[in-house]
RNA sequence: GGGCGAUUAGCUCAGUUGGUUAGAGCACCAGCUCGACAAGCUGGGGGUCAUAGGUUCGAGUCCUAUAUCGCCCACCA
C-alpha cells in the first residue's frame, strides 16, 4: 500500500512540478478524523498537561516546493554542475600584524545573509599535523599506484604548513581573542571563532558558519552558542532578515548577491566544480536544510517504564539481541519531534491565540477539563485541546488559530494497542484484550513505533501493551537489497496468490522465517504470452512495460499507469522459493484423495479404543511414535516463534514418513479385509493430525480437506477430541492434537528406519542394475538373529514396496550365486540377478564403494589410536567410536568377498 | 564513527549444550505413466563450511584478526 501510495504522489507531484505550479498546503491538508483520532487527542492533551509536550528548534531538511519538511529516506543525493565562491570578509579595527580579511569559500553565497559567525582550527598545527600522520599511514597501506597520488597530497600539506599557518596561527589567535569580522553587503559584525569543524588542511582553513541552513554549521552554533538565523520563507524566498534581498527566489537572491560582491570588490575567485546536492524524492527539488520550530515530547520521565518492561523480563523481546538496541536507544531518553508537515494526519490538537490574558483564557474555559493552556513567551497562548471543534470559539473575541503541523505517523501507531480497543473509553474490550499477548513486527521500527507504544502504553493506561515482542526476518531481493518503495524491487503478494496460491505464499513464509538470517528472494517476471521467466533487475524493475525476450510479446508490470501500458496483459512478479509450498498443497490434496477413495463403505468411528500400543504392528507403532513426536517439537516450534523449524517438521512428516512410507504400506493392508479396518483408522488419525498441525500455516487447503473429510468420516474422534460432541464444524476450531508422550518410542523409529534401509538397499540394486520397474527380482537379508526377528514381520511390506521376492532372511541367508550386493543398517542385502547382472559394473562399484570404507576405516582406527582421545573423550563417545570401527571393519570384509566373487565368475567369462 | 547480524552444494537456506561419513528445497544426471500424486515416483552426482591464526582428544559450531555484504543509529550508545 505504502509503494502504491508513493507512486501516485510521485507522479502527481512531478506533473505539477514540470506544469510550474506552486503548491498550497493550506488548501490541500486535510484532517483524519478516523476511530482513533479521539484517542490521538485525549493522550496529546494529557501530555500536554503534564507538561511533556515543548516548543523547541529543528533543522530539518526542508523543501522548497512542497513547503514541508521532509524525512531522510526521503532525500537522494545528485551530483550537479556548481560554482565555489571565495569571499573576502574584513576585519573589524585589525590591529598592527594582522590580517585586514578573511577569505572564505562557499557554493550557497546568498546563505551568507544569515551568517553569524566566521570559525578557524583552535590550533592550526596540531590538525595539519594529524592531516598529515593520517595520509602518510594510508600510503604505507595503498597500492602502488595510488602512493603518487597521495604523495602530492603530502607536499600539499607541507606547502601549507609554511606559507599558511603563520596566517592561520594569528586567526585562531584573534579568534580567542573575540575579534570580529564585518559581513559582506549587509555589514553586520560577527565574531571570529574557533571551533574544530574549520579544517585548516582545506581551502583558505576559514569557514562561514550559517547555523539556520546547515547541519555541519548548526553544530557549531550549538557549541559556540551562536545565533541562528533562518533567511527564508517556507516557499523558497528570503525574509525580512536578509534586508534588501528580501522577496527573491533563492536563485535570484545568489545572483544579485554575487553580483553585489563583484560590484564591493569583495568576490576574490570562482570555481567551477561538482557538487553533491540534496533533493527531495518527492518533487526532485534540491532540499535546503532549514530552522524550524517543532513540537516535541519530552522523554525524561515517559521513557523509564518502558525500560523497565524490558530490563526486568515483563515484556520478552524475541530474538533476544534485540533486547539491545530497544535499551540503548530508549535510555537515552531523547525528546522525540512530533510535528510533521504533511498533507495527511492526525492534526496537532494546539491553537493559538494572542492578545488575552489568562484570566481570559480561565474564563472561556471555566470547568473544562479538555482544555489547557500554556504561555508562548512571546505574549501569546498554545491552548491544547481534546475538542475538535475549539476552533469555532475564540477567547475574549481573539481567534484560535489551529498549528498548521500534523502529528509523526508513529504517535497514533503508538496508541495501537489501547486506541484499537476503544480507549479511552472504559469498554469491555479493553477489560478483556488489553494487555495483548504478543506484537510482531520488522526490526526496522523496533524503536519508531514498539518502544513508544510500551510507552504511551503505559502513560495512557497504566500497563505495558504486550508480553512478547517478535522480530520477523526481513526478505531481500536477488541482490541482497532491502525491499524499497524507491528501489521497486518489491513483490506483490498478490502475484503470488494468483498463480501459486495463498497457501504456497504463507508456507514459504513460514519457511523463511529462521532466528537470524534475513532471506534472499530473487524475483523473475513472468510473460503472460509464453511463460518464460524474465530475471527482475535493477534495470527493468521499475518499468511499467517490458518486451519478452522469449517471444517479443510485451507485457505491462505492477508500475504501468500509462492507457498504452494497462492495456497489456500482467506479467507478475514471481519466485520460485514459493512452488515448494504448491507442491506441498497438491501433495496434501493427493494423499487425501488416497484416503477418501479407500474410506468407502466405512463409517469410522471414535479412534480411542485401538487396544495396546505395543499389540499393534510395527508400522502403526511407528506412525504413533512419530505422530506424537512430531506433534511435541510443532507445539514447541510455534511457542518460541521458530516458524521455519514448524513448517520443516511438518513438510518431512507429511511427505517423507506419511505419504512416502506408510501411506504405501498401506496399499497391501487396505487390499486384505482383516487388515483393512485397522488400516483405515490409522490413516485417517495420521491425516487428521496433519491437517490441525499444518492449519495455522496452511489455512485454506487443510480446511477445504476438512470439510471433505467431514462428508466421508464425519463420526471420527481422535484421542484427543472430545468424544460427547461433535466434531468441530471447522478446522479452525478444532482441538490442537495432543498424543500421549508414551507413543514416543525411540526403539520403534530405530527398528522402522532398518526395514526402510533394507527397501532402500534393494531399490538402489535395482537401479544401478537397470531393473525395469515392474520386473520382480529375488533377494535375500543376512541379518543378525535379532534384526532378522523384527524384520520378518514386514516381510511382505518389503517385498511389496521393492518389488522383490524375500527368498532368505537371516543369519545364515547366503548370496545367490549371481548377485549384486548393498549394505543396509547393519544387514547385508543380495540381489539375485541371474545372468541379468552387469558384472563389470557392478565390479567398478564394489571398488569404489571398498576404497571409501577403507578411507573411513583408516580415521576412525587412527582416532582410537589417539593416546589423548581415548583418555580424555566421554565413555559414551568412545564407545560409539568403537562400534563404528567394528561395523566399518565388518562392511569392508563383506565388500572383499562380495569383489573377489565377481572377479572369481567375471574370470572364466 | 558506534552497534547488530551474515558468509555452509550452481541458487535460496537449515545445522540444538563442540562428538558418527555436514542436511533440505530448487536446479542437474539416469530410469519410470503400477488406480493418490509427472506440481509425481525411484535412484544418483555435487560442499577444504569466506580467509588466517588460536583453544580442545575433537571445531561448521568457541575465541582473535582480516575481507566482503546487509541493517539500525549518529552532538550523547
Amino acid at each position: 500500500i505504502w509503494a502504491w501510495k508513493e507512486q501516485y504522489e510521485k507522479r502527481i507531484l512531478g506533473q505539477l512540478r514540470d506544469l510550474g505550479a506552486s503548491c498550497d498546503w493550506d488548501r490541500t491538508r486535510f484532517t483524519l478524523d478516523d476511530r482513533c483520532a479521539t484517542a490521538v487527542r485525549e493522550a496529546f492533551l494529557r501530555l500536554f498537561q503534564k507538561g511533556l509536550v515543548r516548543r523547541g528548534k529543528r533543522l530539518v531538511n526542508w523543501d522548497t516546493f512542497l513547503q514541508t519538511a521532509v524525512s531522510d529516506d526521503e532525500v537522494f543525493h545528485e551530483q550537479v554542475k556548481g560554482h565555489f565562491w571565495h569571499i573576502r570578509y574584513e576585519v573589524i579595527d585589525p590591529q598592527p600584524g594582522e590580517p585586514t580579511s578573511v577569505t572564505v569559500a562557499t557554493t550557497r553565497p546568498e546563505t551568507l545573509l544569515g551568517d553569524t559567525a566566521v570559525a578557524v582550527h583552535p590550533s592550526p598545527a596540531l590538525a595539519l599535523d594529524a592531516a598529515a600522520a593520517a595520509l602518510r599511514e594510508k600510503r604505507a597501506a595503498a597500492a602502488a599506484k595510488e602512493q603518487p597520488e597521495i604523495d602530492a597530497a603530502i607536499d600539499d600539506l607541507a606547502a601549507r604548513r609554511r606559507d599558511l599557518l603563520p596566517h592561520l596561527e594569528t586567526l585562531a589567535a584573534m579568534a580567542k581573542a573575540g575579534r570580529h569580522v564585518r559581513l559582506p553587503l549587509l555589514g553586520r559584525a560577527i565574531p571570529l571563532v574557533a571551533d574544530e569543524w574549520a579544517k585548516p588542511e582545506m581551502g583558505s582553513g576559514c569557514v562561514k558558519i550559517t547555523p539556520a541552513h546547515d547541519p555541519n554549521d548548526y553544530d557549531v552554533g550549538r557549541r559556540r552558542g551562536l545565533p541562528m538565523l533562518n533567511i527564508l520563507n517556507p516557499e523558497g524566498t528570503l525574509n525580512a532578515e536578509a534586508g534588501p534581498y528580501q522577496g527573491l527566489t533563492i536563485r535570484k537572491a545568489r545572483e544579485k548577491v554575487v553580483a553585489d560582491l563583484e560590484t564591493a570588490g569583495q568576490l576574490q575567485q570562482v570555481e567551477d566544480r561538482l557538487i553533491e546536492l540534496a533533493h527531495s524524492d518527492r518533487s526532485k527539488t534540491p532540499i535546503e536544510p532549514y530552522l524550524a520550530d517543532q513540537w516535541f515530547i519530552r522523554m525524561d520521565e515517559l521513557a523509564q517504564p518502558a525500560l523497565d518492561a524490558v530490563a526486568q523480563g515483563r515484556i520478552r523481546i524475541v530474538p533476544e539481541r534485540y533486547a539491545k538496541s530497544y535499551l540503548d536507544w530508549l535510555s537515552e531518553k531523547r525528546d522525540w519531534p512530533v510535528s510533521r508537515q504533511l498533507w495527511w494526519g492526525h492534526r496537532i490538537p494546539i491553537w493559538h491565540v494572542a492578545g488575552v490574558s489568562e484570566a481570559d483564557l480561565a474564563k472561556s474555559f471555566a470547568g473544562r477539563d479538555t482544555v489547557a493552556w500554556r504561555s508562548d513567551e512571546a505574549g501569546g497562548w498554545f491552548v491544547c485541546s481534546s475538542e475538535e471543534s475549539l476552533g469555532t470559539e475564540s477567547v475574549a473575541g481573539q481567534p484560535l488559530v489551529r498549528d498548521p503541523d500534523v502529528l509523526d505517523t508513529w504517535f497514533s501507531s503508538a496508541l495501537w494497542p489501547h486506541s484499537t480497543l476503544g480507549w479511552p473509553a472504559a469498554t469491555a474490550e479493553l477489560e478483556t484484550f488489553y494487555p495483548t499477548a504478543a506484537l510482531v513486527t520488522s526490526r526496522d521500527i523496533l524503536t519508531l513505533w514498539v518502544a513508544r507504544m510500551v510507552i504511551m502504553g503505559v502513560f495512557d493506561t497504566g500497563e505495558i501493551p504486550f508480553h512478547e515482542v517478535y522480530i520477523h526476518p526481513k526478505i531481500l531481493d536477488r541482490y541482497g537489497e532491502t525491499m524499497s518503495k524507491s528501489k521497486g524491487n518489491g513483490v506483490d503478494p498478490v502475484d503470488v496468490i494468483d498463480s501459486l496460491g495463498a497457501d504456497a505464499l504463507r508456507f514459504a513464509l513460514a519457511g523463511m522465517a529462521t532466528e537470524t538470517q534475513d532471506v534472499r528472494m530473487p524475483v523473475d517476471f513472468q510473460c503472460p504470452a509464453c511463460g518464460h521467466l524474465v530475471e527482475q533487475t535493477v534495470q527493468n524493475r521499475v518499468k511499467p512495460r517490458i518486451d519478452c525476450p522469449k517471444c517479443g510479446k510485451p507485457f505491462r508490470t505492477q508500475w504501468a499507469n500509462a492507457a498504452a501500458d494497462l492495456d497489456l496483459p500482467r506479467g507478475p512478479a514471481v519466485s520460485e522459493k514459493f512452488e515448494a509450498g504448491r507442491n506441498f498443497s497438491n501433495k496434501l490434496w493427493n494423499a487425501t484423495r488416497f484416503v477418501l477413495m479407500n474410506l468407502e463403505g466405512s463409517t469410522p468411528g471414535p479412534l480411542a479404543a485401538m487396544g495396546e500400543v505395543s499389540s499393534l504392528p510395527l508400522e502403526d507403532q511407528w506412525l504413533l511414535s512419530r505422530l506424537a513426536s512430531v506433534t511435541r517439537n510443532a507445539t514447541r516450534a510455534i511457542a518460541d516463534y521458530k516458524f521455519a523449524e514448524l513448517a520443516r517438521e511438518l513438510y518431512a512428516f507429511a511427505w517423507d514418513d506419511y505419504c512416502s512410507a506408510y501411506l504405501e504400506l498401506c496399499k497391501a493392508r487396505l487390499a486384505e479385509p482383516a487388515h483393512r479396518e485397522r488400516a483405515q483408522a490409522m490413516l485417517l488419525l495420521g491425516l487428521d493430525t496433519i491437517l490441525r498441525l499444518l492449519h495455522p500455516i496452511m489455512p485454506f487447503v487443510t480446511e477445504e480437506i476438512w470439510q471433505h473429510l467431514h462428508a466421508a468420516a464425519g463420526g471420527r474422534r481422535m484421542p484427543w477430541d472430545d468424544p460427547s460432541s461433535p466434531l468441530a464444524e471447522s478446522l479452525m476450531v478444532a482441538r490442537w492434537p495432543v498424543p500421549p508422550e508414551a507413543w514416543i518410542d525411540q526403539a520403534t523409529e530405530t527398528r522402522f528406519g532398518t526395514f526402510l534401509a533394507v527397501v532402500s538397499a534393494i531399490r538402489e540394486i535395482r537401479a544401478r542394475q537397470n531393473v525395469p520397474p515392474k520386473t520382480r527380482v529375488t533377494a535375500a537379508v543376512r541379518a543378525s538373529a535379532e534384526t532378522a526377528a523384527l524384520l520378518e514381520p514386514m516381510r511382505a511390506a518389503i517385498e511389496s514396496m521393492a518389488v522383490a521376492d524375500l527368498a532368505a532372511l537371516g543369519p545364515t541367508a547366503s548370496a545367490p550365486p549371481s548377485a549384486a550386493t548393498a549394505s543396509a543398517a547393519g544387514c547385508e542385502v543380495f540381489v539375485d540377478l541371474a545372468g541379468l547382472v552387469d558384472v563389470a559394473a557392478e565390479i567398478a562399484r564394489l571398488l569404489k564403494e571398498n576404497e571409501k570404507t577403507e578411507g573411513f576405516l583408516t580415521a576412525k582406527r587412527q582416532k582410537l589410536a589417539n593416546e589423548s582421545f581415548v583418555s580424555r573423550a566421554p565413555e559414551a563417545v568412545i564407545a560409539k567410536e568403537r562400534a563404528q570401527l567394528a561395523e566399518l571393519e565388518d562392511k569392508l570384509s563383506k565388500g572383499r568377498a562380495a569383489l573377489d566373487d565377481l572377479r572369481r565368475r567375471q574370470a572364466p567369462a
